[in-house]
DNA sequence: CGATAATCGAGACGGTACGTCGAGTCTTTAG
DNA sequence: CTAAAGACTCGACGTACCGTCTCGATTATCG
């Protein structure tokens, strides 16, 4: 998504090369920017105002608000939700969940909300949404549940998929839609009524 | 959400009276152009002369864009998905889930999923979204579930309330998030899989 | 106005020398764009594309638009119009002012007259303006007139100095204020109806 | 050049009208900035502010800067300078020169200077300016010459029309291109030595 | 020779203004 | 008082230039 100049091509980049650390300012800006006033309200000039840059250095790098919040939100997903290992499945679901509600309830996560909005109307938004804030769920997921099957904690027949599925879903159905909490009780009873049960 | 004149103080409402139709032409004019171009894209100029009226015609009866988007769903809502009733759970859900997947990929859906974007943001917004597409759903899965309750379908001890959450979270999840449609074999996964289980 | 680098203080000039054949060429591509598009529509982007230079090469030798354009055209100026001698004042002033009006209808008379405008509010730029285009023009006219009063054409009272003012003001004001041509027709009718009468 | 609305044509004007006050605020507040920085750097935005008008409003009757500037002249030639009529030739001219240097040397003669260097590349604004400034010029330098013809003051084979367009010349000449002031001493001289006898 | 230094083309940088468009409001005529 | 029409202020859009700067690469002088 983030538009990169074509180097690897051989030939020498001619003339001044792009300023990496503007890169880095302008997602901190926008992030900031976006944890204040939201995605619809964010505006390329008071990004380029708090990163002290000017708009055509943004859309020198990304080519509208849309790229340049997507992107900004790609640098951080990966880093920014550990990978639990706790030895049981059910610790493993319980930390992975309260770790990505921590993550959808700040900046990163207000941004990945905002862009729900688009996904209809944008295909290429909508994959990338969906490899950056998806996928990695999912795999994360799918990586839990494998090693409890490894471990013999799991029916062997039990839907993994389907769990997996459940799981993420009733993440971001309470955190974007409903806006009810993920807290502690919650997690407890969802793994109690339904996720366990459904892996015995 | 929708405004109306001060008449509550007695006298009569004096010189032209409303035309009532312009309501719906409004509407109508609203559920177009979001269809077309999205929400965001969506313009008070378009929508008014769509409908061929002013301005100021829309701005006497909605207060901002958004109500005007929220009021023009929330009249669709509730006429949209009929209540299914086929003297099973397993059959209520079924037919619930799909038709409730038809009324989210349809017009009012996509201006509901734009509307996603704004509820951390708007308050007043979140509460009318929640009333309007959250409430409705939640209320038909909940009389589905009781039914099946009363004729004995479900286990007593079931947590009627999990997995009332965890077939609206699928629906939203699917339709609005991972793009993945929800269809009659992914609707049979998620009973035999999921739902009956737990009702069990 | 064109800068020179502090080359006096005797040491030799360090580090890789100024290429001149970039000044001919800036100068060669500046007056080629202004002739296209005018003073106002030129910009120094234009010029360096143009010259194949850099814009660093523009500022190196001369600090703004401005000067970059009266130097062109302070270059071309004293090559551009020939000094007259048929012998008589009456043959003098007609080809002087031929000659000039050539001179103001090609490029550079243009450029001079774009850079009218600018004259009350840049002092600088008002006094090469003058240096240039009204100081030679003033020179010639002068030596054409006192090469007539030593041949006795000129009545020794006639007021040489207004018309040699008479003279210029008619050739610009027509040039760029009235738009009409200098021709020979008009030539002709101002010798015969005004210069000559005042000279005798 | 000033746009107007097609409302001769009988048909009632829907929709708001023009604010005619906006007009003059503007058109005030382009002397305003003119006056202070001079036509070149004079922007939209800071008229828009000075005037407390939205940029719309100002495109919505003058299509350029260039039309703005024209028109907001426009308006003020004609009211700016008297015409003379002291009895005779040369008082009235003496008056006219006086008067019209005092009108070029206020903002709108700088205004109009600053219009010179577009006349080039720009035909309609050639026309609107030669008609504005050049035409009602003229027309009282016609007028003067004709009172005194009639008066009998001039000779009646005198070439009015040079001397009309040497008056000009001369008036446009040093206040635009040599910066030297028309002052009474100059105005004296120019009758005396050119403009009085080229009359008798 | 190598080091130093100013040049070159190229183009990114922070800014400012551009001319357009949309929001929400206001002001007209008509009913 | 409502209707359609459209002008109003405000502010963001994405683009274009400004004049400065930073690259790699070139070309001179100096030690």
């Amino acid at each position: 998504m983030h538009s990169s100049r074509a180097k690897e091509a051989g030939g020498a980049p001619r003339g001044r090369p792009r300023d990496a650390s503007r890169d880095d300012a302008l997602r901190k800006a926008t992030l900031e920017v976006m944890a204040e006033v939201g995605y619809r309200a964010l505006t390329m000039d008071a990004v380029a105002a708090r990163a002290k840059a000017g708009k055509a250095t943004i859309y020198r790098r990304w080519e509208s608000k849309l790229e340049l919040v997507i992107d900004t939100c790609n640098e951080l997903v990966s880093r920014s939700v550990p990978e639990p290992d706790t030895g049981s499945v059910a610790g493993d679901l319980r930390e992975f969940l309260l770790g990505y509600a921590d993550f959808l309830t700040g900046p990163s996560g207000k941004a990945a909300q905002a862009l729900v909005g688009e996904l209809p109307h944008e295909p290429e938004l909508a994959t990338a949404f969906r490899d950056s804030f998806l996928t990695g769920q999912r795999g994360m997921l799918r990586r839990i549940l494998e090693r409890g099957a490894e471990r013999g904690e799991i029916n062997r027949h039990a839907p993994l998929g389907m769990v997996n599925e459940l799981a993420g879903a009733t993440l971001t159905y309470r955190l974007m839609l409903t806006g009810e909490p993920i807290d502690e009780a919650f997690v407890d009873k969802l793994l109690e009524q339904a996720l366990l049960p459904l892996l015995n």
